[in-house]
DNA sequence: ATGCGCCTTTACGTTTACGTAAAAGTCAAA
DNA sequence: TTTGACTTTTACGTAAACGTAAAGGCGCAT
């Protein structure tokens, strides 16, 4: 599964202890089920939005008891409320980015193209 | 400037190791520049991406160093090639996980509308 | 002069998320 | 049966991003 993943198998064993993956045993050797693999790419995915490992165990632990009682269902529903709050922050936060990462393309650009026009006018010497 | 961002001076001056920030001094005491704030304002964003303060710092010097060679320019568009690809990576992740919690919240509401429903017909009893 | 509040530097401590051996068991091929 | 490839557990190490004292300096109000 490591390879699949590209992960190292430490890291799967991390995620093990913490909780994240919960493989069966044939004899000692473990065997990864497609939950776990599906909650491998559901961790990876968290990662890369800066989750942190607990953050993303909560959403397992969330979504596992989501048969509990409404006290805990209400509570659920704050915490999704939370989590969405940031993924929507963090939305703003990249589109905010990408414009700049935009301007400073087209701004290197265009310094780019002036140098080349220059040196077609100048001749191949790099002075000014 | 820490209780205007919202942060520890610790991590002011952390930041200021890293070479994210450069303050004036007035004697002894640090004084912030508007840029010093842009910065820090920078920074906290991509904290809040998952970007790492190294990264950041990347970022930083490639903006500051933008009237370089045009080798130099060429590898920044580069770099900002990569940040754009990340960025839209995890722009895809929030869609994906903002799908997910709508399904999940939607499946918390019906399951709370139900059992509003039997306590209207059932009675108060908490049995099945 | 001295206490108070604020700033500064220095430095060790902590959490997270693994990396990296080390030592041992297992299973199949040669 | 021995070797090699693979797995397992155990455990110490590490980088990032600060937290948390500790110890002292600066200015000023009393």
């Amino acid at each position: 599964m490591a390879k699949e993943f590209g992960v190292t198998t430490r890291a799967i064993r991390f995620y093990e202890d913490q909780g994240l993956l919960t493989p069966g045993r044939e004899g000692i050797n473990r065997v990864y089920s497609s939950r776990d693999r599906v909650r491998l790419k559901l961790t990876l995915r968290g990662k890369r939005l800066g989750f942190s490992l607990g953050q993303i165990k909560e959403l397992f632990d969330i979504y596992d008891s989501a048969r509990g009682e409404q006290a805990q269902l209400s509570q659920y529903l704050e915490l999704l409320a939370a989590r969405r709050a940031q993924l929507e922050q963090q939305r703003e936060d990249i589109e905010a980015v990408l414009g700049e990462i935009d301007a400073f393309e087209a701004q290197c650009r265009s310094l780019l193209a002036q140098k080349a026009r220059r040196r077609e006018a100048g001749g191949p010497s790099s002075a000014a």
